[in-house]
RNA sequence: GGUCUCGUCGUCUAGCGGUCCAGGACUCCUGGUUCUCAUCCAGGCAAUCGCGGGUUCGAAUCCCGCCGAGAUCACCA
């Protein structure tokens, strides 16, 4: 049988880090199996409905490159992909049920409804809407929410991540299938929808597990064959004990790629966190995750997020995307990073400045302050000299001594390269007799006046014999 | 309160009865690569495997109890 999957987000905001393992898992799973992959939108709460949340997901997994077989956009076989456009099919499942006796229409208060949930957490006794179910009840019709009439028993299953489990009646109950503003609720829809579309592996987080029960039960009711249950630990928040939610800051998983982290990184990273193939590897590809991916080895606990490793990921990364596809590869994606004042240079400086400097580089938006020298003069800080270790013993004459012998022997480098750069720059050493220390660190501070910058031959052939030449001058003026 | 889940270095994890006085990665520290920062390389710190009992010649690995943490008990998903 093929392998179905989904991911099936409410469109209440963005996708943060704490909630995107729900869609990379089941991508993987499916096409692992070559399988299909499918999103659907589960919009069936209005009041928490957000607008353009739905743009928000589609965008996020377009980065991340977790492509979906069906759903909105591109359609499917299984379609509408909102559950919103969905009621009939709902509707006519919620039929079979009364037809069968396993669901009534429920006049009960929500009032009232309450004042026994009151009651019962009082009594520090769980609330079970089955001890108070009414004796007789209407005939259904909109307005009115309808009800699964549980008939508990013991039910076993297993789940791939968790194992074998057991649940008695204490946890089963007459769920609500429908809504009175008509709408179904999660419970009831999620398990029409996995029918009707052919899901074969049901993932999502570890909250849903104890309610498993009572979609065994629907499962029954309706003479489904279950899905496979994938259960997912959570993702937890840096400090304390809890998931990673929204309140504890989890940023989007977009903004990550605004400031300046691969979508490589970010899948890479969060497919590692609570999974690994058993090997030390930790660099994968989508391909590579797709290819060694299996859900016996989902870890069962939590997994905290670490936003060092993630850092670190991504400057693997940048790397690995230039050692195998070159600077250019990598200059595609910077194009929002550099400092404004590169737009007037050409792509070709650019993509040579980026070629010296991109192993510096943990994200993308470090571009912007770690360029700035070779894109405008720097403003000359005497202080700069003054208390660099090498230089402090220096008198001033001296540094400008040293200086001015310097410029003399770069000028008359005709052929402004790194390698011409590199033997005059170690003339120089021997015709001054100074330590490397010293003449490098005068020289590369005259030209950049940054705290640091790639070796001193590479900055230099970048910037160009004009602008080194006249840096070094204006700072020989100035002391 | 009921039910369920989880528990190996600070963090992510390997480990399925002996090769583990516990291995890898991140972080941190030290040294090396003609200056700096980073990369890279070499090395180092770091877990009495939640605790207590058992089973066994032998347990992180099996069993029991306890403790701790989390989830759930919505006309939210």
């Amino acid at each position: 049988m093929e392998t179905v999957t989904r991911f099936a987000p409410s469109p209440t905001g963005y996708i943060h880090i704490g909630n995107v393992r729900s869609a990379i898992y089941p991508f993987l799973l499916a096409k692992k199996n070559d399988g299909k992959f499918i999103l659907r939108i589960e919009d069936t709460d209005r009041a928490r409905y957000v607008d353009g949340a739905t743009e928000l997901i589609e965008d996020t997994l377009e980065w991340l490159g977790l492509k979906w077989d069906e759903g909105p956009i591109i359609g499917g076989n299984h379609g509408p992909y909102f559950q919103s456009e969905r009621k009939d099919i709902y509707l006519k499942w919620a039929q079979k049920l009364i037809d069968s006796g396993r669901a009534y229409a429920d006049p009960t208060s929500p009032e009232q409804i309450d004042k026994y949930r009151k009651q019962c957490s009082e009594d520090k006794t769980p609330f079970l809407y089955r001890h108070y179910r009414p004796s007789d009840t209407p005939v259904w019709k909109p307005g009115l929410p309808l009800r699964f009439k549980s008939e508990p028993t013991i039910y076993k299953w297993h789940d791939e991540v968790m194992g074998d489990m057991e649940a008695g009646p204490e946890v089963q109950d007459d769920i609500i299938l429908i809504k009175k503003d008509g709408f179904p609720t999660y419970n009831f829809a999620h398990i029409v929808d996995d029918a009707e579309m052919g899901v074969t592996h049901v993932m999502r987080g570890v909250e849903y597990l104890s309610s498993t029960p009572n979609y065994l039960a629907i499962y029954e009711a309706l003479g489904l064959t279950r899905p496979k249950l994938v259960s997912l630990p959570h993702i937890l928040a840096p400090t304390g004990n809890k998931k990673l939610g929204k309140r504890d800051g989890a940023k989007s998983v977009t903004e990550y790629r605004d400031d300046g982290v691969l979508a490589e990184a970010m899948l890479n990273y969060l497919a590692c966190l609570g999974w690994n193939d058993g090997t030390e590897k930790e660099i994968y590809t989508l391909e590579e995750l797709i290819k060694s991916f299996s859900l016996d080895r989902i870890q069962n606990s939590g997994a905290r997020y670490d936003e060092t490793k993630l850092l670190w990921l991504n400057g693997q990364w940048i790397r690995k995307i230039v050692d195998e596809r070159g600077v250019e590869a990598l200059y595609l994606r910077t194009r929002t990073f550099w400092p404004e004042s590169a737009s007037t240079y050409e792509d070709n400086y650019r993509i040579k400045v980026l070629s010296i400097i991109y192993d510096r580089l943990k994200t993308l938006s470090d571009l912007s302050t770690m360029t700035t020298y070779f894109f405008e003069d720097p403003r000359i800080d005497l202080d700069y000299l003054a208390k660099n270790k090498y230089l402090k013993n220096l008198s001033e004459s001296e540094l400008e001594q040293l200086l001015k012998t310097s410029i003399a022997k770069l000028q008359r480098i005709e052929e402004w390269s790194e390698d011409n750069l590199q033997n005059a720059l170690n003339e120089l050493l021997q015709e001054t007799s100074s330590k490397p220390a010293v003449l490098f660190s005068l020289i590369r501070i005259s030209v950049s006046f940054a705290p640091f910058s790639p070796a001193l031959p590479l900055t230099l052939a970048v910037l160009g014999k004009n602008t080194s030449l006249a840096r070094l001058n204006s700072v020989a003026s100035f002391i």
